[in-house]
DNA sequence: GAGTGGTCTAGACCACCTA
DNA sequence: AGGTGGTCTAGACCACTCC
């Protein structure tokens, strides 16, 4: 539909299918332009996005330079569900769902969210096993407010796209901080944890666009399987 | 200089200095247009940053809402360099460097860099205590073709500065990973660390404009002290 | 000098929110 | 209905890279 999309999209998949490899120069805005029939603003918004994504590296008087994104396959750079990831990455992942109810949250949580005391949440406990290793320990918790029903297969499947597609909830941002713990009692057993009783503690606040809170999560790790890529620029100036 | 950038400095100051609280809505593009005698493209550009930097929520049909940015103060979503994150936090921080020295780097590092056997690199050990507490190691190594000579007074101040603003080197952007480790013998020695003999660990990549490694460190903090904060947006679209 | 991306401007139409 | 931000266009000048 938008055009400045449609060109990102085409030039994200000619990179993903080798058509441009690490090194190679893209085609130039002004080749663009013309090839496409685009304004040279809508080729710079979709050449800015790839640049944002990390898929290439724009030089000034020499061209936009194709970056080796092997590395960064990982990338939980943006706001992406577990659902997502997976296919991109080709893992074997099953999600079991161990409960979910509506509950009052656990303790200091209401306070730190900032929520009412009448204020429900729906509290959901979900393992996640990858390539036959239980490693992830997800404990997602979503204001009633925003999500009136929910059932055990959306649980199962993508709560994310649920959210968006089902209830029209529209996602904005997400605020998430890693930090590295000692490992509960429910860690331990669920995630059949051996010597190292850590776990790497993935934490995040998903806001609405318009900037109210809709879900808070924890996602915990087993820590020696855990990985966190990021991509970072320079800022302009 | 660049006007875009200089309304983005202002408008981050007046965010900092409370003349726009967390819900407030910034002045309409229409005014930041008429006030600053500025293009729309212009203002657009600078509030587009602004978003990408977690400011603010720009919302169709409302406006711009500025966010609540004390939870996300130590976020490290961008590259700065230490000094720049330790002088908008205002903490103490000491950095104490151990050796800098030309060396071929650690078994397997020239191959995972890709370097040639000729290629020399300048190991960097230092610790940061912040508050009273060596919590950090960063062990850093840079490509001697950039970086010619280094001195221990630039060791012990910026790095990042020295290679900017004196050998003029244009650092464009920055692969980073987080993992958690064993402590290894240096660590704890260096860390005191007690009990828990974990590590979170750093890595990054760091590039110049033009796509070459500058650049490899590890940022080896005290499992208990570490806190790593990310703000993340939905994809366009 | 020719070509590249970076900045800036002016104007148009659309989709969305609020009233 | 009026105002907001989102998209798209056309054209200009500048700074940088490369030959």
């Amino acid at each position: 539909m938008k055009k400045y999309l449609a060109l990102y999209n085409t030039l994200v998949a000619q990179i993903d299918e080798g058509v441009y490899k690490a090194g190679d120069l893209l085609p130039f805005e002004k080749e663009l332009i013309d090839s496409y029939e685009l304004s040279r603003d809508t080729v710079r918004k979709a050449l800015s996005l790839l640049e944002n994504e990390g898929y290439i590296n724009k030089v000034k008087g020499k061209g936009s330079v194709v970056l080796d994104r092997a590395q960064y396959h990982f990338s939980m750079n943006r706001l992406t569900s577990f659902k997502e990831l997976s296919d991109k990455t080709g893992m074997s992942v099953i999600t079991r769902v161990h409960s979910f109810a509506l509950s009052d949250g656990e303790v200091g949580m209401r306070e730190k969210l900032g929520l009412s005391s009448r204020e429900k949440l729906w509290q959901i406990v979900r393992t996640r096993n990858v390539d036959g290793m239980t490693i992830i320990l997800d404990k997602d918790y979503l204001l009633h407010r925003h999500v009136p029903t929910l059932d055990m297969n959306t649980c199962e499947h993508s709560i994310f796209d649920y959210l968006e597609n089902e209830l029209g909830l529209k996602i904005g941002f997400a605020q998430k901080e890693i930090v590295v713990e000692a490992a509960t009692e429910e860690d331990i057993t669920l995630l059949e944890l051996g010597d190292t009783k850590v776990v790497a503690v993935i934490r995040s606040y998903v806001f609405l666009q318009e900037g109210e809170l809709l879900q808070f999560s924890e996602s915990r790790h087993r820590a020696d399987k855990f990985r966190f890529t990021d991509f970072a620029r320079r800022l302009p100036g």
